[in-house]
RNA sequence: AGGAACGUAGCUCAGUUGGUUAGAGCACCACCUUGACAUGGUGGGGGUCGUUGGUUCGAAUCCAAUCGUUCCUACCA
């Protein structure tokens, strides 16, 4: 083995191996157990948070697999529909096209090249990673067999009921120009503005307008001409068709009824509109009235449907003001009647946009209505503090909903969708979580989940995109629907002949409604196959919180619907969400490519130099502007870029930070401990080696060559071997629970603490002893490569590639068979090993050594100097330990000599520490400073007296005596009882130095 | 506005049902190239567990209030 541990030159080639052998797939053997992926989208890159679920699905995957499961973690990705046609449409606007210059088909195939081009980094990243996923089952959500899947859902669905088309408020995403749900909205704070208007009231008709405090006192009192109303949207009021007041409302009451004029549009053209009752408006908000634009917002939308006024769009899909349809005086025309009670029918053609304002953007059509209001005085104003009548703006901060993906400005907007109807599925899914049959780990994530549950809407499936699943429905030439699996399933079941011209849909499904049938389309449904007998319902889920919504809730709907036990009742699509926190940077920020904090994991791997990583992290912004922060901030914290950790150290460091948290601040410098470890487990191996080879490379004695010779095992043999059945049970333990930070944790300080800090030092004492026997050495030898092997098989599902490489190497020496680690058996803890007495005894020896190490330290006495040791006041445990453990403590302590004194025994001057009632006695003469020695022990005689004061005053206490269990009172008194008798002895010894 | 979470060492985080001398990594101080490892060893310093009350014999842990941070949901004409 090299001196020094270089992850790059091991780790790859055991992927390779791994993969070559086909080690991934499952066994066959064993109860089954699988996780699939949460499918990445199949054009992006793996970050952070993908490394950090993969890392604990690959550990979990590992666990299992060497439990003896028949384990299965299955890949693929997902077609990402808007965030991959994004990506393509830019590609061939860079050419100056779009996609309307190819036709649907030949973009499709753009697509797909896309795909192959950039679909393979991820899959590259996953090796990278070390990820045992079965290869050969990789799915694509677009594959065949998951198409298929989709259409099958669908119609399914749609002949049952629950999926429809209909004309609908959605969100509208002018960029993309199609509709996305309401989970793609990201509500952003801006600052917006609030105008106020009048609506005059239709043939000159008054009211006293009557304003009252909260004691019922009248502070305003006038007569109006006017309705007072508020908006944020002015451009909208174009396609008013109501104002809406509270029916409690007294001042508006008497209006319930009239009409009055929208202040906007060609005065001969004016427009009028009913005002109604409606419980929406709150009178206590601004003026307390409210203009109904039912085709532009969503509580408005409410609103009319529940008055029956009439839905006018105002906007095209760019969400300009719309070009098409009637003439400003034809629709003003027709509007008016239908406010006057009329039945005008469909409303699509009517367009309320004034000739002038037709085929502007919404923004630009806000300020030319402001101002043409404003012109007209038929803005609400102010005087401001010069005493001018100005009109009334107010500044606001307002919640605007952006695309998440596009950024722009989401509209509301009335068209046709496809909608799945949630409530019938909801029901299910909320019971298989109450009654247990879906744990969320941690469990307080199934609040959030209950919470949405509870309040769903309608689920708009329909995109208009080009990329994904094309809706199999087609419609006749008179626009009647037909749903089927196929053209010719329509034909054929609605008895359609060749001369009834169909076409098909030409909308696609949402991304994430073929995500939500990814457990079971991936195994094969509707087929009934083997697969899918024996690998669902999964077994866990690793996702992140931030998809509990768009994906899990909607995967837990969709298979307890389709997928039956063999008694009928619904199957769940697995049995626990393990629910990981989000990766951000070192200072809490969500890594982002605008913030410039992002992090490759393949850099901390490989590492990055600060150029590449500055490169890297400024190249292609979206605001090319941010670039110069970026650089700053990128050199200020990582001023040489990344060095190389390996896969095994960055593994480690994200399952070390795998405890409960929402939030998972990457700190780069636990990597670099982490890292330190492998080369720690690295150079313990080399140890190893060293002492159970001869100079030749030749397998020494070990005890693998067969039961019948003679073993004799130290106490420091019986102590670690009984340290790895406890370590094992908790590492066992905590991967069960998920916890695994704290299964790292264990082994981290098993590793390092216990084995090489001690049981390593311990050993050498027994290898360069001339007179140990055959039998000595072969039961330490033994031991040190059993415990290192347990070791490895212990940390591979965490580290999967340092553990192979020493695990091949040591095999051999260990009585191992098999041509991998991965599919060794994981530690199960043996009870008969453990060794109480043991523990307690080397506790003892490491007491007494670093009793005297602490006198050294503190005393300045070099390391290299061997110093004289008398023990004192000892029982018979004590002299018994002493002597069966002379050799380690004279070694570990570097001792010169040890003295056993007896009761009568005179001491020397000495610097004096205590192992329980025991005194470790380090001889002044020529080494210590008096004043020191006095300084250390005060030091001492402090700490105990306060721990016994503290004490002291709990045994005081009455209640705590009478209240306490027995067993914590007694605790308490041998505590006292301890700190009394060092006091004593510490004191003692104080005052005869003092006498000096 | 509603809901939730969090606040522990200089930094990033553990602390399981209330009973530990409150831990780890990194950083810090001193000493040490000894034959696995300087990506190391030995010893050491550092926290009134956000604040204030309460429950309890006993609170980092349970409760209430308060301050601070964050997230989610609804956003309001």
């Amino acid at each position: 083995m090299d001196k020094t541990y270089t992850p790059q030159d091991i780790e790859q080639k055991h992927y390779q191996r791994w993969e070559e052998h086909n080690w991934f797939a499952p066994s066959g053997q064993g109860d089954p157990y699988c996780i699939m992926i949460p499918p990445p989208n199949v054009t992006g890159s793996l970050h952070m948070g993908h490394a950090f679920q993969h890392t604990i699905m690959d550990a979990l995957t590992r666990f299992h697999r060497m439990k003896g499961d028949n384990t299965l973690w299955q890949p693929g990705s997902d077609h990402a529909g808007i965030a991959t046609q994004m990506v393509v449409e830019r590609k061939l606007a860079a050419e100056g096209k779009n996609r309307h210059d190819l036709d649907r088909e030949a973009f499709i195939d753009k697509v797909w090249e896309w795909k192959a081009e950039s679909g393979g980094t991820i899959t590259r990243q996953m090796r990278h990673l070390g990820d045992s996923v079965d290869w050969s089952r990789e799915r694509f959500t677009m594959d065949d067999g998951l198409s298929n899947a989709v259409r099958e859902v669908f119609v399914r669905l749609y002949e049952e009921g629950l999926i429809y088309r209909g004309k609908r408020l959605v969100n509208w995403d002018p960029l993309f120009q199609t509709a996305i749900s309401d989970l793609e909205v990201e509500n952003k704070d801006i600052d917006g503005h609030m105008w106020h208007f009048k609506y005059p009231l239709a043939d000159g008709e008054t009211y006293e307008y009557i304003e009252k405090d909260a004691d019922g006192n009248i502070t305003c009192r006038e007569r109006r001409d006017y309705i007072s109303i508020a908006t944020t949207r002015p451009e909208t009021m174009l396609g008013d068709g109501a104002v809406a007041v509270n029916p409690d409302d007294e001042r508006y009451v008497s209006l319930i009824g009239k009409l009055c004029e929208i202040p906007v549009g060609p005065k001969e053209h004016r427009r009028l509109i009913p005002i109604i009752a409606d419980p929406y408006p709150d009178p206590d908000f601004g003026s307390g009235a409210v203009k109904i634009t039912g085709a532009h917002d969503f509580n408005d939308y409410e609103v009319a449907k529940r008055n029956g006024i009439p839905l006018y769009n105002l906007m095209d899909r760019k969400a300009h003001m719309r070009t098409d349809g009637l003439s400003y005086e034809e629709s003003a025309a027709l509007a008016t009647r239908a406010a006057q009670g009329a039945d005008i029918g469909n409303v699509d053609d009517v367009n309320l946009v004034p000739t002038e304002l037709r085929g502007l953007d919404r923004l630009e059509a806000r300020r030319q209505v402001v101002d043409a209001i404003t012109a007209e005085g038929l803005a609400v104003t102010v005087t401001d503090a010069e005493g001018n009548e100005v009109p009334l703006v107010e500044n606001k901060k307002m919640m605007q909903p952006f695309g998440d993906r596009s950024g722009v400005v989401i509209e509301p907007y009335l068209t046709d969708q496809w909608f799945v109807a949630v409530e019938g599925l909801a029901k299910p899914a909320i019971e298989a979580v109450e009654n247990g049959d879906i744990q969320f780990v941690p469990k307080n994530y199934e609040n959030m989940y209950f919470a949405w549950m509870r309040d769903l809407q309608d689920w708009c499936i329909s995109r208009q995109l080009w990329w994904g699943h094309q809706i199999p429905a087609w419609y006749d030439a008179a626009g009647k629907v037909y749903v089927g699996r196929s053209e010719e399933e329509v034909r054929q079941k609605h008895s359609l002949g060749t001369d009834v011209t169909l076409t098909r849909d030409e909308d696609v499904l949402d991304t994430w409604f073929s995500s939500g049938l990814w457990t079971f389309s991936t195994l094969g449904w509707p087929e009934k196959t083997p697969d899918l007998q024996t690998f669902h319902p999964t077994s866990v889920l690793v996702t992140g919180f931030d998809i509990i919504f768009f994906w899990v809730a909607r995967m837990i709907m969709l298979t307890l619907h389709f997928i039956k036990n063999e008694d009928g009742t619904p199957q769940v699509p697995f049995k626990q969400v393990y629910v990981t926190g989000l990766i951000r940077d070192e200072n809490g920020q969500k890594m982002s490519k605008s913030k410039g904090n992002v992090i490759d994991p393949l850099d901390l791997i490989d590492g990055i130099d600060i150029e590449d990583l500055v490169a890297k992290r400024t190249d292609g912004l979206m605001q090319p502007k941010l670039a110069a922060r970026i650089e700053k901030a990128t050199r200020k914290s990582f001023p040489t870029g990344f060095e190389p950790s390996g896969t095994d150290a960055l593994r480690f460091t994200l399952t070390s930070l795998a405890s409960t948290g929402r939030d998972v601040n990457f700190d780069v410098k636990r990597l670099e401990g982490y890292r330190n470890f492998c080369n720690k487990l690295w150079n313990a191996a080399r140890y190893v080696q060293m002492n159970t080879r001869d100079d030749s490379g030749q397998a020494l004695d070990c005890g693998q060559f067969g039961a019948s010779a003679e073993v004799s095992l130290s106490l420091a043999d019986r102590w670690i071997r009984s340290r790895l059945q406890a370590v094992e049970a908790e590492i066992n333990q905590y991967f069960s629970q998920y916890r695994f930070d704290m299964a790292s944790q264990a082994l981290y300080d098993f590793v390092w603490h216990e084995y090489c800090d001690w049981y390593l030092e311990l050993s050498k004492p027994v290898f360069w002893d001339e007179q140990a026997t055959e039998a000595q050495l072969r039961g330490t030898r033994r031991t040190l490569i059993r415990v290192l092997e347990a070791i490895l098989r212990l940390a591979h599902p965490i580290m999967p590639f340092i553990t192979e490489e020493i695990w091949l190497s040591i095999r051999e020496l260990a009585g191992a068979e098999g041509d991998t680690i991965m599919l060794q058996p994981f530690p199960e803890p043996d009870d008969n090993k453990r060794d109480l007495a043991a523990e307690a005894d080397i506790e003892w020896v490491k007491d007494v050594i670093v009793g005297v190490r602490n006198i050294r330290g503190e005393m300045n006495i070099a390391p290299g100097r061997a110093i004289p040791v008398l023990l004192q006041n000892g029982n018979a445990d004590d002299q018994r330990r002493l002597e069966a453990n002379r050799t380690f403590l004279t070694k570990l302590a570097k001792l010169e000599d040890i003295t056993w004194l007896a009761e009568d025994d005179e001491a020397p001057m000495s610097a004096t520490q205590l192992v329980g009632d025991l005194k470790v006695l380090v001889p002044m003469a020529g080494l210590i400073d008096v004043a020191a020695e006095m300084a250390r022990l005060d030091k001492e005689i402090n700490k105990v007296d306060k721990e016994l004061k503290r004490v002291e005053g709990k045994l005081g206490n009455e209640k705590f005596t009478a209240n306490a269990p027995a067993e914590v009172v007694q605790k308490e008194q041998d505590k006292a009882a301890q700190a009394r008798r060092s006091l004593e002895q510490l004191s003692s010894q104080r005052a005869r130095i003092a006498a000096l």
